[in-house]
DNA sequence: GCTTAAACGCAACTGGATTGCATAAAAAAA
DNA sequence: TTTTTTTATGCAATCCAGTTGCGTTTAAGC
């Protein structure tokens, strides 16, 4: 796994503590986070809105994506190699847990090909599961 | 297709104009719906929290079901016949449009059948699709 | 060191959704 | 029909995740 500064330099983006910290916390982590849970997570004294926007500022250069949630939040986990500074290219499915609200990504299971259908034109498939997580279950 | 009103006796639901005018909105809809787009739709004056608990209500009756939306909205669609009073049945994907932002059923692209994986138990299975809808496209 | 562009922090704000509580209306009971 | 009970509604206030503005700080390139 690729050094947390390797990985801001890669991207042009600026090797701040916080930002150092946030890539290594999404690197240990087997489960994706909301803003709500790095801040507890990192025990950092940053503004909320600092979080926000290295989050914003890593989903632009596809280093981080978002994944459902069940109680509408937006929640983060890290990308695969495959993805590019400019495209996102998923083919996992996401996990969420109903007892712990984490969300997972499933990389062994991949998604189904849906053909286009009665006028959708389809551009991206979804495939969320939910149940109890290998902690809570 | 049952009259509102019948459904709303079927569920102990009082029978209100709104309520009654909410379930002929759904009835008649192609795509989910927010509170939002229901105020609006409905040309009601009623308050939003009427609104809010009518859906919250109905939620509960496993009348409606929520669908996944974009933008992190609550969204609701109408249930199937197979849905008890008690517990939701879906098989079927659902579909976003990128465009106009609309949620629709695809009653015809059923869900694949996935089985528990490395430690997580799977309850249930969503697929949801984007790309663009019929009048969108 | 100096410059500049990116990152940060504070405060205020936004907007969807929720809660409390008093009132109104529907359904059930008398 | 009248009374009682239960459910639904409306208003106001509140919650809270997420955003915006703007002035300040800091990393990185010269």
């Amino acid at each position: 796994m690729p050094k947390a500064e390797k990985i801001l330099e890669r991207f042009n983006l600026k090797k701040t503590n916080f930002r150092i910290e946030l890539i290594e916390l999404f690197q240990s982590s087997s489960s994706s986070l909301t803003a709500d849970e790095i801040k507890q997570k990192i025990n950092s004294t940053n503004d909320k809105v600092t979080i926000y926007r290295a989050l914003t500022a890593f989903e632009k250069k596809c280093l981080i994506h978002r994944v459902p949630d069940k109680s509408n939040l937006i929640r983060y986990a890290l990308c695969q190699k495959e993805c590019s500074q400019t495209h996102h290219k998923h083919n996992h499915a996401h996990f969420i847990c109903n007892i712990c609200s984490k969300t997972f990504c499933l990389e062994e299971i991949k998604l189904p090909q849906i053909n286009n259908t009665s006028g959708f034109k389809i551009n991206k498939t979804q495939l969320t599961l939910e149940g109890s997580c290998p902690t809570c279950i």
